[in-house]
DNA sequence: CTAGTTAGTTGACAAAGTCAAATAATTGAC
DNA sequence: GTCAATTATTTGACTTTGTCAACTAACTAG
């Protein structure tokens, strides 16, 4: 159940700062608007770093105080008088570990009591700040917040799965390029048609062991695709090669291609020709790489403008 | 150039409180992050509150006090030290207002230096936190910081535009639709050939003025559609009416199926029918509103599960 | 001209946070 | 086993940060 991502950027004007920039500006409003979501744990006599240690006591009961510093990063003597005063007023108990230089901590009941009044309060009052949205704004926000969350942390994305095609992926698959295309070119109607003619008769004519056609996805989300086809017993056809900017640079493209040349080889053909534009300069970089070479060049007028096309070949 | 939004949350479970944990989990680990991010602007002898104060004088001169205090929230009185010790130091000049209670702030030379000096700073430490994500993540991230500070600064999203199809439009609908379904119901490949049958159907047979397809967009994302198709002289047929979650609830769906009731009186068809299935809880109420009536109940396996159809009428 | 407001400042504090030194327990080398 | 080095936590002595209320000077409306 793969999907899309077609926000794209284009190719030709990716500005340097963008992400930069974007990050500092909502840094600026993220902090205000944090805020605004109260100090800490609103109501409470809590201050915000109070409440965090409280957090952090009760989700990893029993915790060491060397652990809260470290997540935290608040400083030890710091933690330490907040930690005796959590004790005095009987929200905390403090035991002794296997190692007698720790000095566990748990809640009491009282401070299991105070923890989720407090929590119930929190999330009561984040809710109210979204109650403006809409659910599918919430799930869309949701869902951005997690993947920021996992970006920034640094959580590495699993390189994408490579896998052959199954029935619901045409339609994305056409979509996307349409898409982008349109986006980054400027490339008409014409291209589109193309396109969804491609990915149509393909799903149609589709002769197993002939011709494949292989999908990256990503939890989820199309990455890339490349068609193999049939153009004659002898001359196999590599068409619609596409890497979607969020995976490029990562060798996903050469993957793809790699793999159709591999099952050309293996399927009998003879040669393996394709058919792209000379601004597409990645995937001609993948083309030249592995072989193939330029058999003619002409200048075509179909997608909207004047784009130089190329022929390209390859002997298996 | 539409694109679509195809991480829908399915109908059935949206967590409730999902959008609430989410945020309230970010903000954890935001709070985390921008601290990493340094204290204010890095390697500077300024605190945080310093540098935003200074930021606020630097892209607002000449600035009054009372506006850094309602922007940043911060206490009068501090700000007033503040700002006499950024004087002391010669980065900032006060004038005299046309008000002569307002103290106009500027930046000296020195002071915007000095801003210049930590702006690329921070710049360059943000860019390099960035460094670790492909240009593809950075534009993601970029473009989803940018929604969420929106949503949460409760900039209302515009309305959804309504307009007629453009030939862009068939590939994205279908992709949305099959997704959608496919997710949210588990409804399989007859579905997605169903859908991709109906509009490339309408395309190949558009019959101007007896048929339309109308298209919600916004922001270049596609938000719904609804096709009004000719089933003979004096019948017309509503087909593929959808609202992407992120815009359910503003009214989109009755509008769309408004439109298709008005072009059918328009164009002199006496009736208008249309199928749809007992799962779709809320385009069926739509139609009980303006007036439809159930005519025939069937179930059918053809979605790879039972599923409750209905075939619906309207007297024009 | 006067009462009420507004922008900004000041004094007197309280809260928050830091740093280095101290204590108590553990580990590892011999 | 002993002892130096290390680790987890605490304590004392601070500085910085932030708050509150009272105050001054300037403006506004009647």
């Amino acid at each position: 159940m793969p999907s899309v991502n077609l926000h794209l950027p284009d190719d030709h004007a990716p500005a340097p700062h963008a992400a930069t920039d974007a990050l500092r500006r909502f840094n600026r409003f993220y902090t205000r608007f944090a805020g605004v979501l109260g100090p800490g744990y609103m109501g409470s006599e809590l201050s915000l770093i109070e409440a965090r240690i409280l957090y952090e006591i009760a989700t990893g009961q029993p915790v060491v105080s060397k652990r809260i510093v470290e997540t935290l990063s608040v400083d030890p003597g710091y933690l330490s008088r907040i930690l005796r005063r959590f004790t005095q007023l009987g929200w905390i108990a403090r035991t002794r570990g296997a190692d007698a230089r720790e000095h566990p901590i748990r809640l009491t009941a009282a401070g299991e009591a105070l923890f989720s009044q407090l929590d119930r309060t929190t999330a009561a009052s984040t809710s109210a700040t979204l109650a403006h949205l809409s659910p599918g704004e919430q799930a869309g926000l949701a869902e951005r917040l997690a993947w920021i969350e996992a970006r920034l942390a640094g959580v590495p994305l699993p390189p994408p799965a490579v896998r052959p095609w199954r029935p619901g992926d045409m339609g994305l698959i056409t979509a996307q390029q349409a898409v982008y295309y349109r986006n980054a070119y400027g490339w008409g109607d014409a291209m589109e048609v193309l396109i969804g003619e491609i990915t149509s008769r393909f799903v149609r004519d589709f002769h197993a062991g002939r011709e494949q056609c292989w999908v990256a996805e990503r939890h989820g989300e199309l990455l890339g695709s490349v068609f193999l086809v049939a153009e004659s017993d002898e001359v196999a056809r590599l068409r619609l090669l596409y890497v979607d900017a969020a995976a490029r640079g990562h060798g996903l493209g050469r993957d793809l291609v790699g793999r159709c040349i591999a099952f050309a080889r293996e399927a009998g053909y003879a040669e393996l020709v394709l058919w792209t534009h000379t601004v597409l300069a990645s995937a001609r970089a993948i083309y030249a790489d592995y072989g193939f070479t330029i058999e003619k060049v002409e200048t075509h007028d179909e997608f909207g403008k004047p784009e130089q096309s190329e022929h390209w070949r390859l002997a298996l």
